[in-house]
RNA sequence: GGAGGGGUGCCCGAGUGGUCAAAGGGAGCAGACUGUAAAUCUGCCGGCGCACGCCUACGGAGGUUCGAAACCUCCCCCCUCCA
């Protein structure tokens, strides 16, 4: 389709990475307008306050809302409370507890910390959506429900899924889209982004939004970053995720863990590299021009340094290659201080399970058994030591030490 | 309301009276190897100071039996078809 001059720039921009842009004709028709009235377009995006940890896969979709304010857009911040409850439908169906408004409060206020690493706090809006939602009325929410059919919502995806799996799907989780949808209506959207996997949701913003008598909102979605399984969506709910306020070792290190072929994918939405830049590295790499260890590290420096410093990036690179390449422990360790028993021995077992190293006696035995306990750098095969006083270097596996004293 | 099929360890899933702490896979952990916490290979993988022993565990509660994840009764939950 002929894009207009005057915003040819900004198109490009806005498509870069992207998966979908829905229907491109009404988002240039609302491209131009904004620019000739001068008139900053809302882009809204919903998020859950259940849990209040990011993770770099949030990272994706913020990372292209910054991209919108740096283009002059206003970004409304929608936090999910009332939605919250529902939880988006993604197979586990109970209902969620009802957080107090203390706890969503909490979580908000950690949110923002977060999400204001990567939004601009002075061209963002933020509300509530349980402030709408608290008063709507039973017969309101007929209305709503009125607006969708069974059919409809069978289309979605992950609906479609799990009826055609025989797993259960509750009707209130039918309520999740349509309330993402009135959230549209209330802010009065003009774009709404989210994951790929948020298609339907946004969607169904635009039908509710038209029945509104609104001009109905249009859509972007972004990829998905796959977690560090390499397998799933990156969530905190199967734990495959790289949080964006870990620690930079952690950071660096979870980076390190993924797969060659990842690295396109991460290089690309989790750093947004343009998409071609993205392909050359990886081209090279495959031409043996570029070394993948070399690029994995670049990624996992970058990675760092976004939510750190390059300084810190640095650090944990150092400390990392100390450790994995050179197999000698870090510099530094954490401390811990445990008390002796009574007769002024602990048993190695339970020391690692104090520490936190183990979860069970049994596991430590196992550890010690597979020859994967170190103390002061001496592997440790009887798993009867019993430790005396003393300051001790302790490696459980790989990659876990500890300084441990013992009062 | 009727008929049928299910509920097993962190997850998926096999198991229909002892040989079941329960196959297999995944996840996790360890070791080897390496280019990294990649890939691959090998091992471990409920708890108990480790004991061919005890405890806990096959949706819940009872029961049958020398012995139950398995059989019976009731209950709870899920799925499919019919109404």
């Amino acid at each position: 389709m002929e894009i207009p001059a005057e915003i040819a720039e900004d198109w490009a921009r806005i498509r870069e990475g992207a998966e979908e842009l829905i229907p491109e004709r009404d988002w240039v028709d609302k491209l131009v307008r904004s620019r000739r009235e001068k008139r900053p377009l809302r882009v809204k995006l919903g998020c859950d306050p259940s849990s209040p940890d990011l993770h770099i896969g949030h990272s994706v979709v913020l990372r292209k809302l910054r991209e919108f304010q740096d283009m002059g857009h206003r970004v409304v911040f929608i936090i999910g409370d009332a939605t919250g409850r529902i939880g988006d439908p993604t197979g586990r169906s109970e209902t969620r507890p009802q957080l107090t408004e203390q706890q969503v409060k909490a979580n908000a206020d950690t949110y923002f910390q977060q999400v204001f690493r990567i939004l601009d706090e002075a061209k963002t809006e933020i509300a509530f959506n349980s402030q709408w939602f608290r008063s709507l009325t039973f017969e309101d929410a007929i209305r709503l429900l009125a607006q969708m059919t069974v059919a409809r919502m069978l289309e979605r995806d992950d609906f479609e899924k799990r009826h055609a799996a025989g797993h259960a799907i509750h009707l209130h989780e039918f309520l999740y889209p349509l309330m993402q949808g009135y959230d549209s209506i209330m802010v009065r959207a003009d774009i709404e982004a989210g994951g790929t996997d948020q298609k339907f949701n946004l969607l169904v913003g635009r039908d509710l939004q038209r029945e509104a008598g609104q001009e109905p909102q249009v859509i972007l979605t972004m990829p998905l970053l796959v977690g560090l399984d390499g397998k799933n969506k990156m969530s905190k709910s199967l734990g495959n995720q790289i949080g964006i306020c870990e620690p930079p070792d952690q950071i660096f290190g979870k980076a390190m863990s993924i797969t060659d072929e990842m690295m396109e994918e991460y290089y690309r939405l989790a750093l947004g590299y343009p998409t071609a830049e993205a392909r050359r590295l990886m081209e090279e790499c495959r031409a043996g021009t570029a070394h993948p260890r070399d690029l994995k590290a670049r990624l996992a420096r970058e990675l760092t340094a976004r939510y750190h410093s390059e300084a810190a990036a640095r650090e944990a690179e150092k400390r990392f290659n100390r450790v994995h390449r050179e197999r000698e422990r870090p510099e530094e360790m954490e401390e811990l201080r445990l008390r002796l028993g009574s007769d002024g021995k602990l048993w190695i077992c339970e020391a690692l399970v104090q520490a936190e190293l183990s979860r069970s006696n049994g596991e430590a035995r196992r550890l010690i058994r597979q020859g994967g306990l170190k103390i002061d750098g001496q592997r440790v095969d009887d798993e009867m030591l019993e430790l005396g006083r003393g300051s001790f270097d302790v490696q459980a596996g790989r990659r876990r030490f500890l300084k441990i004293t013992l009062t």
